[in-house]
DNA sequence: AATGAATGAGGATTCATTCAT
DNA sequence: GATGAATGAATCCTCATTCAT
């Protein structure tokens, strides 16, 4: 099961060159996004990638493109991750370490997926399903633990997941980000365990 | 206490038409940047507002100026409702209210204020004093719910704050967006509440 | 010969708070158009004056009719000095030292009557007139010194006053300028005096 | 010694359309300043180049930087000049018909360079090296004609620059420009020789 | 394919001028 | 008369996007 890995790897059948491009460009469009937002001139991705203008445009001929390819990366990631995920023995364990990570990885992508990766877009799309395959993933992840009776049963997995993104996104201006995040984190799980029931 | 009463009208001493159209370009302000975002378009709002450009920068100098002016009144008004809310008699309702009443007028701040209005500025401002004291009273108001037993007490405001902030950023783009907020807010509220004890 | 005084005074009539305004206008709008040249804001001419803007509209229609307001005042004193200068016995001294004054004193009307009050207006004006009797007044002060010898006779009255101007506005930005435009007017004196004959 | 052409030509490298865009740049900035002074419209300057705005934001970041290239050519020209006149048999003549060409070019540059070109800039800057060297070639040509005994030893380089600029500006609106410049030099240059001593 | 020059629409901002209070 | 609020034209400047090289 590696649907991760053709994820990674969209641009097969390129040129040496191009493909190199195109790496550059979806690195410098990561950082130049995490930095000054999804409006970030693409002329500043171009220089940090080291192309011109004209070679982003080609190979991503609208700015929603680039940050698709942006968010289709780290959701992918989280897919691989997902799925590695299910094979762990201790299903509460699984769940907690993997929204953990989603934490820590989603602090880069502010503003870029933040709310729009949830939104399965309307249109049926390569992106779009990608998401609604990372929400599986995560939906079986969670159901585990439910079903092992750690984590309450009254709450969906999409709620989860925007929980989680709200902390992302809340934190944005912290101080001591990371911090913050993480003690956010603990609040909602705790909130999230089955409480220990009287004997 | 009446704190709130003086934040609703700062411009005392204007001449009418001066007064009417200051509230004006703050209510077209409030909308336009709800709809397009903190950095919509100026003229936008002078011309939903009904006056000229230079009547908006007239009576704001900058964007700041202006997007301040509007979480300034959103401030002043949970300031008043949390003052209100600290002469009920339910602790734990009160709390639940306020922060229900905060989620939900929120929504048309996303952006504006988002992360920001609890991110009191390092410098002195009005503004940020605002914060601070909207910040102290629902302090109180927490502390009286976790002194009366109904909220944990290893929360702390800023996180109760925090955590409520991100429901509103998550949902944004959220289909019935209402309803997820609500939704959210049990489970929040569920994770923040004390359990029940076994007798 | 009091021609002087009447261009002092041209405000005879008014309310005294008018006039109060009309000379404080004056005064800051010869030092607005000093420190920031003849296209300042008229509004930091009226802040600085002390009165709103629309009572410099009521006393100076336009722009220019400040601008010539406040070089007229500067032509009626050099008119005035002139014609003091016309009693003393000294020819020579009489035309350096009016002309020494001139060079300081044209300082601060740089840009603003600078290229302008030796200009003539082709239709005539009350301003016009007065610059036409300055010139008369400077050409007679020439004059004697002329047939008293001391000054060459092959130069007019216009050469000598545009050389004078001419100092003042290329040193404008000049680190030392006080200095530099003595140095400048001496060898412009040095140029104009008639050179002993050999005997 | 070619110092004049490579300033002439800073553009290498550039694509053929580039350049030309460049070319036509500077020369319709020359035309619209002369005209309308240095805060002239920058889309004035565009339009009449023939090319968008954007074109000319491109080629000249800031209005300084315009404004400078303006100069810095009229300055390399007259660098150029100074060091053919260097050539020349008689030193007085020389220096004579260099003043004349630098008050006849100038006209064009009243308000741009005007006072600035012989205030050498504070910070070190390309252009204040021109000028300096603009400035020693003139200092050398007039060494050698008051070496020769033509011109009076007493005065400096700078200040014969800045007297003919002085002519320059105090002209500005003459009638009979052309003319009136010519007499002014020539009143100046008879200052400026040295008297024939009496045998 | 890659490049980067050219373009111009869009939005910010200032200030002269008018006019209601 | 005095005031200062309102107005909008004029200009600046940035980028997304196209296209010639």
């Amino acid at each position: 099961m590696t649907t991760g890995e053709l994820i990674e790897t969209p641009q097969r059948g390129l040129r040496a060159d191009a493909r190199r491009n195109n790496d550059a460009l979806l690195r410098a469009a990561r950082s130049v996004f995490a930095e000054l937002g999804p409006d970030a001139p693409l002329e500043e991705i171009a220089r940090r990638a080291g192309v011109g203008i004209g070679t982003l445009y080609r190979h991503f001929p609208t700015r929603f493109d680039l940050q698709q390819a942006v968010m289709e990366q780290h959701v992918g990631r989280l897919i691989a991750l997902a799925e590695a995920a299910l094979d762990e023995s201790d299903p509460g364990a699984a769940v907690e370490q993997w929204l953990a990570t989603k934490l820590r990885t989603s602090r880069e992508y502010h503003g870029l997926g933040a709310a729009v990766w949830l939104v399965i877009a309307d249109k049926p799309s390569e992106y779009g399903s990608h998401c609604e395959l990372l929400y599986r993933r995560f939906a079986e992840l969670l159901r585990r633990a439910q079903d092992a009776g750690v984590i309450r049963s009254d709450v969906t997995s999409r709620q989860v997941l925007r929980l989680v993104n709200g902390i992302v996104l809340s934190t944005e201006k912290a101080h001591d980000r990371e911090r913050e995040m993480l003690q956010l984190f603990q609040v909602v799980m705790a909130g999230l365990r089955v409480p220990p029931t009287a004997p």
